[in-house]
DNA sequence: TTTTGATGGTTACAAATGAAACCAGTTTGG
DNA sequence: CCAAACTGGTTTCATTTGTAACCATCAAAA
């Protein structure tokens, strides 16, 4: 019997990290184009627009962030006043993260072109596919979530 | 109407780039603990085990590397011994890089790993689930070649 | 030829990252 | 009440990465 071969083009967890790769790095150039964000920087705007007010911490979870690159991400913004901290009352360690007018201004300009990224991207499938691709990620994620 | 939101949590480039970071993290533990490797290293050990001599520019190609990590990793394992160079005859500015016996044994030694991780990964999943990434995953691979 | 432009591969430098130490504040148990 | 353990967040340091410049060789064109 032949030794052992493992196909590195078909092995899933190869293919799946050169696919994010490859989107993740085309996405990117829309807000690193547009504004000079890194991906924390773009994760953490995200985040704040989306959920309004958010602590580092939620932050981190939300988007599955270290908390040194949440740190880094927030004092960028900070510095570019596109967000403000606001000291907990009860607990002085926490702050709530909020955008200023700047900060959701951008946000607003980037989300129609995020989802119009998503968008021509899922265009260039079928229908099927699309279901197939939505399926199997969330088959995925569920699967790796429960493992712990 | 309401300002437009972006659903970090579904928005695909974003959970296929946590997806594929969390399964690469897992299964880096493996080459990490057994041998320390990085996964350059790893992806240079497996595209040579696989297809048995490469030029550097090759493996690059195979397993989506910049030539800079494939330079650092081919270092390291000639470092090791795990690979050999070999002048090519005709063009001088190339190589042709082979593993090692001790290189090989170490490859023979991950495939089988390898091969369980995946095995077992989509195990948790169901028949239709798993066909359903598959599918998925090819169909954006697809996308995104043509794409250029 | 000689020049010009690609190509294989390495190196230097700056930026991004992760691990661990750290600081301040908070909770828990004795 | 106080020490120990824990938590939110920052900083430090070593490692990894990407970009660009670079060296050597080769191919094409003048």
């Amino acid at each position: 019997m032949e030794p052992e071969i493992l196909e590195l083009e078909s092995f899933l967890p190869y293919r799946l990290y050169r696919l994010a790769d490859t989107v993740s790095r085309e996405f990117s150039r829309i807000y690193k184009e547009r504004h000079g964000l890194t991906r924390p920087e773009w994760r953490t705007l995200s985040g704040l627009g989306q959920r309004g007010t958010m602590t580092a911490t939620a932050l981190g979870e939300q988007s599955a962030m270290h908390k040194t690159k949440v740190s880094r991400a927030v004092a960028e913004l900070e510095r570019r006043r596109w967000l403000t901290r606001t000291p907990d009352e009860n607990d002085r360690r926490v702050e709530h993260l909020t955008l200023t007018k700047t900060g959701v201004a951008a946000y607003r300009e980037m989300v129609p072109l995020a989802k119009a990224f998503e968008r021509e991207l899922l265009a260039r499938l079928s229908e099927a596919e699309r279901a197939a691709i939505v399926r199997g990620v969330a088959a995925l994620e569920k699967a790796l979530e429960e493992k712990t």
